[in-house]
DNA sequence: TTAGGGTTAG
């Protein structure tokens, strides 16, 4: 900025004004006002001391409020010290100095001071500024009362600084009073009304008294658009948003930088990412909040691409991102994966390092890490934040959670309540609930149920559609009927968790009869329910059933099949033996079959020993997923099944020529709350030894009555004792054994294997069931299986 | 010489 001072050609200063004290004094007034930086003020202080000029309450006052405007507080407090005479507009200044560098409690201290040290009397100005320093309830009221003692309420900024004081601490009821005893209202005081209601979340109560100010002909101005806009997107009404674009365009705001944030934010938040371009694209200057709420807006819309592309913008435009978009950015990333891009973004947010002790950052990022699959990071960097609070909990269970990691959310979930001090809330119950089905925690989910009973949470939609899902998967298809039986049937959640229960049951009758009532009762269906459905009549082998339920998922209730829905028929239809029809379903279909589908083909191949179908299956699903490894393990055993074993080489080669690694195969089993598990052929468990006497017993008492291994279930080419070695050292078998030594006779046995049951540990359950006079439930990566004295529920239908 | 009311969040 140009400065006057330093470019008058005498030498300073020109004699002509050291003579003439008033001149000087407006002179230096002048000077002190066009001072722009630091490095010109401090030779003016000095000068002023230096002629006795900063005796005069004007000056030093200016040379106060210089100092605040370049942000240099501690020269200010000097300056306000050392002032021998301090008028109110002194003490003003001071006030508002302590509030523009944040420091409340200080500027309070100093009114405080004001009042009780000077001769001077507030006069309105003192207000405003005052009361925006009120950071709590007690402390505006009582600023409010002293304000109405000097008379000074009916001042339209007083009264307008008391709404939005009132709003902005959360107190409404006291806002509106004092909005509605305003003698007058200017524009201000409206902005102020409909801002308030906006940011508590009175949407549709801002939309009233918008609609008063519309009616009453009073004209928008900026910051009436910029508080309005913000509620257009939560109410869904975008006929209003669009409107007040007009009126923007009509009357010239919408050059405004704050209005054209607002509208980005309102188009972004209603899903109309163009229109937000758009508004975007016609902004002469961009500021930090444009960036963030584009950025945000492509996020959220999970156009993550255009999201990390606005960010390099972004970062060429030298603005500089701040937290707000560190969040989006981690969002970001989250979705996008672990590919290149989510890697540089990631880098980022590394090298430019966070604030440990903001929340909002540190939850998004254990978010994100959670959402890459890396919980170990994710744990990290909770260990590092400070300051947790309920989400940040959440945030970690959940990550545990969906990684597989289920006995380490449900530690977290205990030690968030007996380390952190923190009450679970329902995003906890429905992050930790799906870990105990996962695993099979039975014990620890009804120890969870309780606890949502005895706070109210069961009735919650969500908690309950979780409790209900756990019970199914927990192998307790009862009580989550029951559980169902009680809970509020108007959302589609709950029928999907109960049908889709059923259905792994292999009560497929029951899913059908539930899916009647539910249309009944006027509850609409959507795609999900559908998935469940069909893989109710999968199970079940209700073919028919299901071929009718695909036609009428489409004509009746007009929803489109995806590929899961396709991947159900291509298992309904292969694993019945129709492998034709299942084939010729996949060449009809109007989108590429994906994985599943073609897996579904390959697994009813298998079953049905169909090698050359099989391979034709296999070929597809090495091209569109080569990285997972369970489709090379089902062609192998289909191979080694047919006793080929040159294929079995082939595949096995194919596998290791692509760094593929077998997934371990691990089952778990539930015993006095505690969750264990077992690796096939794992030695590691303490008590190795004894399971293996164990199981040995077991194996003779079997033979005994009439069991034959069935060594095709071994797909190593091996001598045949070590083929008995090999299965009974099956994952699901160990944990068997370990449930019978640890469980007093009688009690049922839960077991939860991670891949599919093979199928003579099926067979030899069936005799362990009988042996023992144990119910035995197995809950395999497909589907349950229900062991009751010899026979399984599942018919040997799987 | 000093004043109120505006956009983005896990």
């Amino acid at each position: 900025m140009h400065n006057g001072f330093f470019k008058l050609p005498s030498p300073f200063p020109p004699p002509r004004l050291l003579y003439h004290a008033a001149h000087m004094v407006v002179d230096f007034g002048l000077r002190l006002l066009s001072c722009a930086t630091l490095r010109l003020a401090r030779p003016l202080h000095a000068l002023l001391l230096v002629s006795g000029r900063f005796d005069n309450v004007f000056l030093s006052t200016k040379l106060l409020n210089l100092y605040s405007r370049l942000g240099d507080l501690p020269s200010a407090a000097l300056t306000f010290r050392h002032a021998p005479t301090k008028s109110v507009i002194t003490w003003n200044s001071m006030i508002a100095c302590y509030v523009h560098h944040g420091l409340l409690p200080d500027a309070l201290t100093c009114f405080h001071r004001f009042l009780l040290t000077s001769s001077a009397r507030p006069d309105p100005f003192t207000f405003p500024v005052t009361i925006k320093a009120c950071w709590d309830l007690d402390w505006g009221k009582r600023i409010h009362s002293l304000a109405f003692r000097f008379g000074f309420v009916w001042n339209v900024f007083v009264s307008a600084s008391l709404v939005h004081m009132y709003s902005r601490l959360g107190s409404i009821d006291d806002a509106r009073k004092a909005f509605e005893e305003m003698p007058y209202k200017d524009q201000g005081s409206w902005n102020a009304m409909l801002s308030g209601l906006c940011q508590n979340g009175k949407a549709a109560e801002a939309a009233e008294v918008f609609k008063e100010m519309m009616i009453l002909g009073l004209p928008m101005d900026k910051v009436t658009v910029s508080s309005v806009l913000p509620v257009c997107a939560p109410l869904d009404n975008l006929l209003l948003g669009a409107a007040i674009h007009v009126y923007c365009i009509k009357h010239g705001l919408d050059s405004d930088l704050f209005v054209s944030n607002a509208f980005i934010d309102m188009y972004a938040k209603s899903g109309r990412l163009e229109e937000a371009q758009k508004v975007f694209d016609g902004m002469a200057d961009m500021d930090l909040v444009t960036w963030n709420s584009i950025i945000s807006g492509y996020e959220q819309a999970g156009e993550v691409s255009s999201a990390l592309k606005l960010f390099d913008g972004m970062k060429e435009s030298g603005v500089r991102p701040d937290r707000l978009t560190i969040v989006s950015l981690a969002s970001a990333v989250a979705q996008c994966g672990d590919d290149r891009t989510g890697r540089t973004v990631h880098g980022y947010i590394l090298r430019r390092g966070w604030d440990s002790r903001d929340i909002f950052v540190g939850n998004a990022i254990v978010d994100m890490y959670g959402k890459l699959s890396k919980a170990e990071a994710a744990r990290e960097v909770f260990d590092r934040m400070p300051v947790k609070d309920v989400i940040t909990w959440n945030t970690l269970i959940t990550s545990y959670s969906q990684n597989g990691l289920a006995n380490e959310a449900i530690e977290m979930y205990e030690s968030m309540q007996s380390r952190g001090g923190i009450a679970p809330i329902q995003g906890t119950l429905a992050s930790v609930l799906p870990a105990c089905a996962h695993v099979g925690a039975l014990q620890q989910g009804m120890k969870i149920h309780g606890r949502a009973v005895r706070t109210g949470l069961q009735s919650d939609v969500f908690v309950a559609t979780c409790l209900i899902d756990m019970y199914a998967k927990c192998g307790r298809p009862e009580e989550a009927t029951h559980l169902f039986e009680q809970v509020p049937r108007r959302h589609t959640g709950p029928w999907n968790a109960i049908i889709a229960g059923l259905g792994v049951h292999g009560h497929g009758q029951r899913a059908v009869s539930l899916f009647s009532e539910m249309q009944e009762e006027g509850v609409k269906p959507d795609q999900v329910t559908f998935v469940s459905l069909l893989s109710a009549c999968s199970h079940a082998g209700l073919v028919d059933h299901g071929r009718r339920c695909f036609e009428q998922m489409q004509t009746v209730h007009g929803l489109s099949p995806c590929g899961k829905h396709y991947a159900c028929m291509v298992d309904l239809l292969g694993r019945a033996g129709r492998l034709d029809a299942a084939y010729e379903l996949i060449a009809t279909m109007p989108v590429k079959p994906d994985s599943g589908v073609w897996g579904a083909l390959l697994g009813a191949c298998r079953i049905h020993g169909n090698v050359e179908l099989g391979k034709l299956a296999s070929s597809h699903l090495f091209e569109i997923d080569a990285e997972n490894v369970g489709y090379y393990v089902l062609l192998s055993n289909m191979y080694a099944k047919a006793g080929e074993w040159d294929g079995v080489d082939e595949v096995r080669s194919l596998a290791r020529h692509r760094r593929l690694q077998k997934t371990p195969g691990w089952s778990s089993v539930e015993v006095n709350k505690k969750v264990t598990v077992f690796f096939t052929g794992g030695q590691s468990h303490p008590r190795y030894e004894e399971i293996q006497g164990e199981l040995r017993a077991l194996l003779a008492k079997m033979k005994s009555i009439g069991y034959v291994p069935d060594y095709s279930f071994v797909l190593q080419d091996v001598e045949e004792d070590e083929k008995e070695h090999i299965l009974s050292s099956h994952s699901e078998r160990l944990a068997i054994a370990f449930g019978i030594m640890s469980t007093s006779p009688g009690t049922p046995i839960r077991i939860y294997k991670n891949l599919r049951v093979c199928g003579d540990c099926h067979n030899a359950t069936k005799f362990i069931s009988k042996i023992t006079a144990r119910e035995i439930v197995v809950r395999d990566s497909n589907r349950f299986h229900h062991f009751r004295d010899g026979e399984c529920s599942c018919g040997d239908y799987w």
